[in-house]
DNA sequence: AGACAATGTGAAACCGGTTTTAGATCTCTT
DNA sequence: AAGAGATCTAAAACCGGTTTCACATTGTCT
């Protein structure tokens, strides 16, 4: 591999022009720098990543930080972050959390002695606070509360969005509407259940039937069978995300109850596996591989600009109806 | 940020005799490297990971390169993959090169001049004949062919899983058996192609039926229509990979084609996808998870063991029968 | 007792970049 | 014409580790 100072003597000049050049930072008279890139080309030089991150405290590198990759949610969400990284000549580390035995917060040693320039956060299993106590790394965090004043956050308006699939439900004509809800340390999952019971309370004659979940296929058909022993007449059925929204058509599939004839169904995330089952599951769609770029773009932002103010932006979400909620009578 | 040297000094030695102990290697005395051991605690000192990298042209960093991570195959790879890494004290880069106009092979610099010290290949889109030229990076080249002798190569007993597959289906009465075909650039395609004729040749009463496919949802539905076109007595489905299939049963569901009982289907691959669906799809499993676990493995193995001789490592393949194959008259 | 190997240690060089410092020129002002 | 800036450049220091080298000490074997 070539070296600067391969490139500096073949010039005739000193490594710290070429790395002025290199920079585009300082004065350089363009006849130097005429000759320099020419050599540049030349050798084929490429500046060593490494040794540019050990003198800038640098590593042109962004984390991605997960709970389970294998969730349909976060290949879609790291799908967009790495190629907006990849755009602005950064790399994508990807961190997952799930089945680690997080001793010592492991990831965050991590990203500080790599010197890793800032981290996407899409999992609770990170002590951000922590993290940000020990580092001031730029940080966007994903639909989670974000108790860090100095982080930019992102997510989507949840209770809009829980609000618009509650009334969907009752305009396709549903009498008696029940929830899954997910995790309640998780934000989205209060927020998701929240909006069914604005929704219901504002019906003074409809009763709120909640049934608690966890997020997962196998949660969503396990909640149906506690739901209907308990409420075999329920009609209609907001389900707190899609993976239990799939498990929730699987199990009704296999109980004969029919989707949507007999129940009517929406989910909430708009992964693809909602247009891979059938019936296809109407769902309130989040814009997951926007809302991954966007994610690296306002990292990539706070990076070059630490003083930029910490936004924390807000995306709509859309209501797609599929077969799942269409009751055309 | 403490550095070795404020360990020295706190000790009273030369960085030299820290770097020793925190290496494990070369002569140490025991009071001094308990004293040392000491200090490092006390401080809280780590290692900074990129001036550690610089000297040693080392970054305990491992690269994936997928060609789509939210190919449902991927992230159980990924998963896998990061855990052993992670296990090991390295961390996993992950490249995905579908939407990249891999002008210059980008991610080939990228390996080489972060000091990537290993890298696990699971796309067409990276020359690994130049990576390996540029290079000597330990890799490990996933279901593919592998033109590179000084690379680890992990893949399933394609062949035979394919000819599993398709025996299956005349073992369960099916009478014309169809088969989709994946992209012939790819080697598995080729291999399952060649196992269902293989197969089908042994029976010179049966007829080969093949129709191309793109190991999409999407191209899995066009096969279909674009097959029963022109051999609407087909009875018996091998397709390509399970995306295709989860596609397959969609459309047969469209058509009023009732799986099993009209066309009987299996898929390959094992992703949780055809679990998922219903009727759920019976298909030849790999260990992805396995997979990814274990190229991890020998990665790391011939990182700390440059002259391990390159091993070629083929995992068994098991037929999972599941609905879509499951005629029990 | 002398030779030789094994053990133990710090100074200095090194990895390959960036940045500071200091000095040289050149160009305007007044 | 002298002083103030701006432009340009190389040498040297630096980032935070590792490794080589040189030298000392100790132990072991004839």
């Amino acid at each position: 591999m070539k070296t600067i100072r391969d490139v500096a003597k073949s010039a005739g000049v000193s490594p710290a022009t070429v790395s002025r050049v290199l920079n585009n930072k300082g004065y350089v008279s363009e006849e130097k720098k005429a000759r320099i890139e020419k050599v540049i080309q030349e050798m084929g030089f490429e500046p060593n990543q490494v040794a540019r991150g050990l003198a800038k405290k640098t590593s042109n590198t962004l984390a991605l930080i997960v709970s389970d990759i294998t969730n349909p949610f976060f290949p879609e969400l790291a799908k967009g972050a790495e190629h907006v990284a990849h755009l602005n000549g950064y790399s994508l580390m990807l961190g997952n959390t799930m089945g680690v035995d997080s001793e010592d917060n492991d990831y965050i040693k991590i990203l500080m002695n790599k010197y890793i320039d800032g981290v996407i956060i899409a999992t609770h299993d990170i002590d951000s606070e922590l993290l940000e106590k020990h580092t001031k790394m730029p940080m966007v965090i994903l639909e989670m509360e974000n108790k860090i004043e100095n982080a930019c956050t992102i997510k989507v308006d949840t209770l809009q969005g829980s609000i618009t699939a509650t009334e969907h439900l009752i305009s396709i004509g549903c009498k008696k509407i029940a929830h899954i809800y997910g995790p309640l340390y998780d934000q989205t999952a209060k927020e998701r259940l929240q909006g069914y019971q604005n929704v219901i309370h504002e019906h003074p004659e409809r009763e709120e039937v909640i049934v608690p979940g966890d997020f997962t296929i196998d949660g969503g058909i396990a909640a149906v069978s506690q739901l209907l022993k308990d409420h075999p007449d329920v009609d209609g059925l907001f389900v707190g995300n899609d993976l239990m929204a799939v498990g929730v058509i699987k199990e009704l599939s296999r109980l004969h109850i029919r989707v949507p004839e007999d129940i009517a169904v929406c989910g909430f995330d708009g992964i693809y596996l909602t247009k891979v089952v059938s019936p296809e599951i109407t769902t309130i769609e989040q814009p997951i591989y926007k809302m991954g770029e966007l994610a690296a773009e306002k990292l990539i932002d706070r990076i070059n600009n630490p003083y930029m103010n910490n936004e924390s932006i807000e995306l709509k979400t859309k209501l797609v109806i599929r077969q799942s909620s269409k009751k055309d009578n």
